[in-house]
DNA sequence: GATTAAAGCGAACACACGCTCTTTATTATT
DNA sequence: AATAATAAAGAGCGTGTGTTCGCTTTAATC
């Protein structure tokens, strides 16, 4: 009867998705819970019953609780998803020296929550789980954890984190006289390794570290 | 003219640190804000127009911020405050060696927040920061943080945060063959320091290290 | 005792917002 | 093509709730 309705009928998971996903980024943003009318401006639903709905859904799959009769009393079931800590926090990408091209897979294990306010910024930042006694000499021992940031270059005598040959590892950069580089171990049973810029390449500079021992 | 009027007139600063404490105690027990109303019920206010005011005081004095014309739009400035992350967190309580008995002052630096499930329970536990190098050949370096988990007793080559005569140091503790025990630097320019248990204690046991450089 | 400012009370207004009911469009089923 | 079920729209009621205004009490100052 009315040319009004224009709509296309979405699948419901979807869009109790999205719902979902605008709570979560509006309390993130906001620090309270949007009101339905606004849930649904932000998911381009115009009717607050149809939202309405999708909240009562949500409910039921127990991800979002509501109070009856208040005013944006919605609460967050996975409080943790709130990224309240976005920032001061850097993934843990894996463990150096295993053979894979670690930031290609961005296969990101955890996520580590520093002190705040320890670094200026986090955000070229990430972790690795170091494996072997090569630089036990620099106090970086099996099984700590490396924070990185990322960079392309660095200075003679910075301990970084390089890729050979598909490979990563974390050593130390030192600058030869005759303009060359190579990689020293801070460990008298290894050698060093010549640094050629072709198959070589800088990940990102060690810049913390972190032991967690039982 | 009325005898209705039966109040006690409180210090500004009280009643407002009551009504802040109530809307942090509200957001973490519901998940959402408290209305005008409730905080009122809840600090022994009868009057909105008074909660108000404070309300008004506590954003003036920019620690929590409101959207005018919405509903429990109050959203907390630091929200770290909130309990979610009490756990997992440890205070660092300051420098060791300096020669102050760090435990009784219990003057608290910062509070480091470590990243979750490292350890089953951080209740008992503290970090301090590592001055000197007597220590670099088990991996700690001057300026590291180390993490103590507070107890009394300790196995042989474990490292331990020790009392001495009122000077708190880091040390690995070894028993000797003949029941007696004393403190090993792990650096050879330093002697081993004889343990008699009437002027020396252990405080705890390193379970733990933090590295950030720039 | 008079004056003044601070803290609180109580009522009232206005509207943001939860929630329901009915209608319409879309998709799937027979 | 007819029927049923689903997703959304739209209007609307009731009320929870922010916000203001004027008045009272308390406590300090003169």
């Amino acid at each position: 009867m009315k040319d009004t309705y224009q709509f296309t009928k979405a699948n419901v998971d979807e869009t109790c998705d999205a719902v979902y996903d605008y709570i979560l980024a509006y309390v993130n943003a906001n620090g309270y819970a949007p009101s339905v009318r606004e849930i649904g401006r932000g998911v381009g639903l115009k009717s607050t019953s149809t939202v309405y709905g999708h909240l009562k859904r949500l409910v039921s799959q127990n991800r979002i609780e509501m109070t009856e009769g208040k005013r944006r009393a919605i609460r967050l079931v996975d409080e943790s998803e709130l990224t309240e800590a976005a920032h001061d926090e850097i993934p843990l990408l894996g463990t150096v020296t295993a053979g894979v091209p670690i930031l290609a897979t961005e296969n990101i294990e955890a996520m580590l929550k520093l002190p705040q306010e320890t670094y200026a910024s986090t955000e070229d930042m990430f972790a690795l789980r170091v494996r072997g006694d090569s630089m036990v000499d620099a106090a970086i021992l099996d099984g700590d954890i490396v924070l990185v940031r990322k960079q392309s270059t660095a200075d003679s005598g910075e301990i970084i984190l390089a890729l050979l040959e598909d490979e990563a590892t974390v050593k130390t950069l030192i600058r030869n006289d005759d303009g060359r580089c190579h990689l020293q171990a801070e460990n008298a049973a290894y050698a060093d390794i010549p640094f050629e810029s072709e198959d070589c390449k800088i990940l990102g500079v060690v810049c913390g570290l972190l032991r967690f021992r039982v």
